[in-house]
DNA sequence: CCCAAAATCCCCCAAATATGGGATTTCCCT
DNA sequence: AGGGAAATCCCATATTTGGGGGATTTTGGG
């Protein structure tokens, strides 16, 4: 018997998860709730459940947060992940903080059954573009060198390094044998280039493999 | 119409994933060879398929190697790999080589032909116990981190995601509605904690996953 | 109840940064 | 040979940041 609870903030759409779960012989739903909150009052350590299905925008905490509470107290639960964001930011953190599977609303039923049984089975599921994702995250974060060329001349490059290392302009200039006056330009041609005005964000895109 | 390849050096195998795809109506298998070497001596540009099925284990130069190759010279083209390998290091290396889908081996041919529609259509597809171990990967990688504390209060980190997200004093102050001031207090402790003196340095750790 | 940490805010000064303008020289490609 | 980009440097002003000091109130755990 596998037991699942289901944390959805949309009522029709938690109803009928609800019902199609109870539908099949050996999968139970014990629990579904609006929120994380509402989910976290009810749950004790003698009604853990195998599988949760996790929203992500739901009101109160967000069900990332949720994923982070509750592999915290429970570390052996699968959680699920259910939710209409493609976006990068969100499939990531929901990774770091430790759900089992990643599907796309409007999957039919049946597929989210399988999902929920390959997790409980010890394998993961991920949607096939969410998948892909990930996938690129492996090759890209290995090629962002070759695959997105940098705007930047060798010497911008250089001093964005020296950013991202914390050097101030000062240290920057006696590193490279120039004044700091240089550095202030190739600092003002690094702004225009990337189209941000600060070194914060300068730091985020070199560090994030965007340059 | 689906073009796709075989690079594995089963003969038994290899004759019969070919028979399956050519036994499907939208599917064609142009080219099904033993080796790497062999496959590219016949590889044209105008010959090129859209999906290409890959052992790891091959005589010559490994699947993981030819993924690198193929990838270079046709950026576009899709590779899944095919394999009994568990291990992580062939699966994040073939990850990181470019493959779109990693299948382990003694799956049916029609979850196969699943797996290439789906990299066909421009998603993923890993086995479910790959997947588990890339997500795995993920939450680890996290937990890396988390086992070590961060040392920083709720108010505290929620100034350096707003430092990383490249904001001023000024605008965290807005946005929290607290004063600048504050924000002062809180970056004058955060630096004390982390033994940092800038916020590049900030910026930095926040993004590698050290606090 | 007590204590420590968190959260809040204030003041001051020096240094750094952001942004605006300008300039010359060198290098490389057309 | 010419043009454009890169690399170099200068000046000025306003704003932000870093670091020093201080303070009070709130919160939560022992």
């Amino acid at each position: 018997m596998i037991f699942i609870d289901i944390i959805e903030d949309d009522p029709v759409v938690r109803e009928a998860l609800k019902d199609f779960f109870d539908s099949r012989e050996d999968i139970h739903c014990s629990a579904a709730k609006e929120s994380v909150e509402a989910y976290l009052a009810t749950l004790k350590v003698e009604n853990v459940p195998d599988v949760i299905l996790m929203d992500i925008g739901l009101p109160g905490m967000s069900g990332i947060s949720g994923v982070k509470i509750l592999k915290s107290r429970y570390p052996e639960i699968n959680i699920i992940m259910q939710t209409v964001y493609h976006d990068s930011q969100k499939i990531f953190q929901s990774l770091c903080a430790g759900a089992s599977g990643y599907l796309l609303k409007n999957m039919p039923f049946k597929e989210i059954e399988n999902a929920v049984r390959t997790v409980y089975e010890g394998g993961s599921f991920m949607s096939p573009q969410i998948a892909r994702k990930v996938m690129d995250f492996f090759y890209k974060g290995k090629n962002v060198a070759a695959s997105k060329q940098s705007p930047l001349s060798g010497k911008e490059t250089e001093v964005v390094h020296a950013l991202v290392d914390g050097l101030s302009y000062k240290d920057i200039a006696d590193k490279s044998f120039i004044s700091v006056e240089t550095v202030r330009s190739h600092i003002k041609n690094i702004y225009k280039k990337l189209h941000v005005h600060s070194k914060a964000e300068v730091i985020r895109k070199s560090l994030n493999g965007e340059i």
